[in-house]
DNA sequence: ATGAAAGCGCTAACAC
DNA sequence: GTGTTAGCGCTTTCAT
């Protein structure tokens, strides 16, 4: 039986039950002030014509959307790629979940070009959500400045590459690089290079930096160094220029698993074994890491915890805006695998 | 300067240009009959103050929302695993791209449990989505149902289990299988054993006749089979059996690359070569089999188109609504790597 | 071609 | 404690 009847409204249980609009009303957001006796009329009601509250005249009256812009840009532009790599869906994830627990759910955009970039925040200018998650791996992101200008609420996963007075959940990168040192060299390693990612990615330098720093600690104040850009390839390129460089090499810090998985590679290639001659330890904990052969020694961020921590702030900025901007920084940890 | 005024509404820009906002609704949503001058005064406006449509406003007075439902539940229920899994990411990014050629965006739910998977239909009830992307790898879903049974505007990935009026996209498996099938026997394979998946999973089902089938065209009626869920370990397992029972088997094909991946891990365990002494094939194409050692050949669905037809089925049901289910069935392909 | 006005379904003052 | 009422910002007849 299709009823082609139009769906109920407030009014409409307000009828059936008896009683006016802004009873029901208070009914359905369970305000206190409301006799037991009518509350039951009306919640009866509700269940005979099967009412769901509309959200666009609720948002309309003054309420929030329920809805919060989930912004994904990968430094390639690639779209499919982003949402295929576990980095973003352990994020989304862990936003999805964090976010339905305020009856909340992210609307899903890929900033992979200035268009698509802009599209994300007129959604937030309309009011088709009531803020924006930015999860971005480039550097020369322009979104933080137009929300930031625009006095839209948002809060970034990671710390800007420009300084901008916007919230922010980080890892304590140069942390996880010093515990990758420390690894290295209670493995005994004493010819140790690294695979720094672009320098003009903030994380990509504080791991570097932190590698340096803590390497100097041990007594090695020269670490010869190559770069990448997050990709396998560009990590087998690098470990085989640093093989040129240093052929007696025997420890490599890649700064993310895919480039470590790289320099697994070349180094096979190369015909030495891991962790045997070369130790390698890799950074994110992502699943190449675990299937790399051998698996990956690397540094784990709790993405998770830090997704949820972005919602939270978010939520907060939401609720009262015109704050100041927080940021949350989350300690790594080293995964012990077989690499190193 | 931080101004705290009032965001502009039509009003506002009725005034600036000095014309009715009955113009200026014209002319944002572009309609043909405005004159031109008042146009450009109009547009001019809305440059100056910075104008955009309230997207609550328009909702409410009969306009689409903009946002489709994109709900996701994998087989195990594990909310993150499913964002990480590259194949609802390929899905997730297919549907992104398409949805946005026409302005609109997906909003994300992950179905894990009884609670989610109403609350993403009343998501749509209440107009908080105009419809909904259902994407599952579980059979018992009762999802489909729910949506049929209210009226709602829904696509599916994959046939239900439970028959259904509803449109989906889905692939042509059994095609899938038999690619599998041909290749191991133009491969010279002669002792061919085959790793299922859950017996109640249409697709799984499918790929196991399909596979039965060729492989009868072949002259082997009888293929050995051992089930799994999907996951690398129960590929493991099932190879593990398949070993016992088949001692001399020399050609796997697993129902996909995950189990895949866990039979290679198997047959290296037990000292057999992969491809020399045993060929295996996958389905899938996901990012396991690339980074299989030794890569897997397998079979690769066209993820992103269907994704951009499940979008527009969508789409079309949304714009007619109370047409028939349609459906549209992909073909695979092989994808020769060196496992096989 | 343009304007006036009637809602869309809901919330929140404000009265009773 | 409950009802009345005035909007929220927009689209869309219906006149003109």
């Amino acid at each position: 039986m299709k009823s082609p009847t139009r769906t109920p409204t407030l009014e409409d249980v307000a009828q059936v039950a008896g009683v006016s609009r802004a009873t029901v009303s208070r009914v359905i957001n369970g305000q206190a002030s409301v006799d037991v006796a009518l509350r039951r009329k009306v919640l009866a009601a509700v269940e005979k014509i099967g009412y769901r509250p509309n959200n666009a005249a609720r948002q309309l009256a003054g309420r929030r959307t329920g809805t919060v812009a989930l912004v994904l840009s990968g430094s390639d532009g690639s779209a499919e790629e982003v949402l295929s790599d576990p980095f973003f869906g352990r994020i989304t994830g862990g936003v999805v979940k964090h976010l339905r627990t305020q009856g909340n759910h992210p609307t899903l955009f890929l900033a992979d070009s200035e268009a698509t970039r802009l599209e994300a925040v007129d959604h937030v200018r309309r009011g088709a959500s009531d803020g924006a998650l930015l999860v971005s791996t480039h550097a020369d992101d322009i979104l933080p400045g137009l929300f930031v200008e625009a006095g839209l609420p948002a809060v970034l996963f990671a710390r800007p590459a420009l300084h901008a007075p916007i919230s922010y959940v980080d890892l304590a990168h140069e942390v996880g690089a010093s515990l990758a040192a420390d690894r290295l060299v209670s493995r005994g390693r004493r010819k140790v290079v690294t695979i720094a990612g672009p320098t003009d990615v903030p994380a990509a330098q504080d791991r570097l930096t932190g590698f340096r720093k803590a390497m100097a600690r041990h007594g090695h104040p020269h670490i010869p160094v190559a770069y990448g850009n997050f990709t396998r390839d560009s990590g087998e390129t690098a470990m085989l220029q640093l093989l040129a460089r240093v052929p007696d090499l025997d420890g490599v810090f890649a700064a993310n698993d895919l480039m470590a998985a790289g320099a697994l590679r070349a180094l096979r290639d190369a015909g030495r074994t891991v962790p045997a001659q070369v130790a390698v330890i890799g950074f994110d904990d992502s699943a190449p890491a675990r299937t790399a052969v051998p698996p990956l020694t690397t540094i784990a961020q709790p993405l998770e915890e830090m997704a949820a921590e972005m919602s939270r702030l978010l939520a907060d900025q939401i609720e009262t805006p015109g704050q100041d901007p927080q940021c949350t920084i989350f300690d790594p940890h080293l995964v012990e695998r077989d690499s190193a």
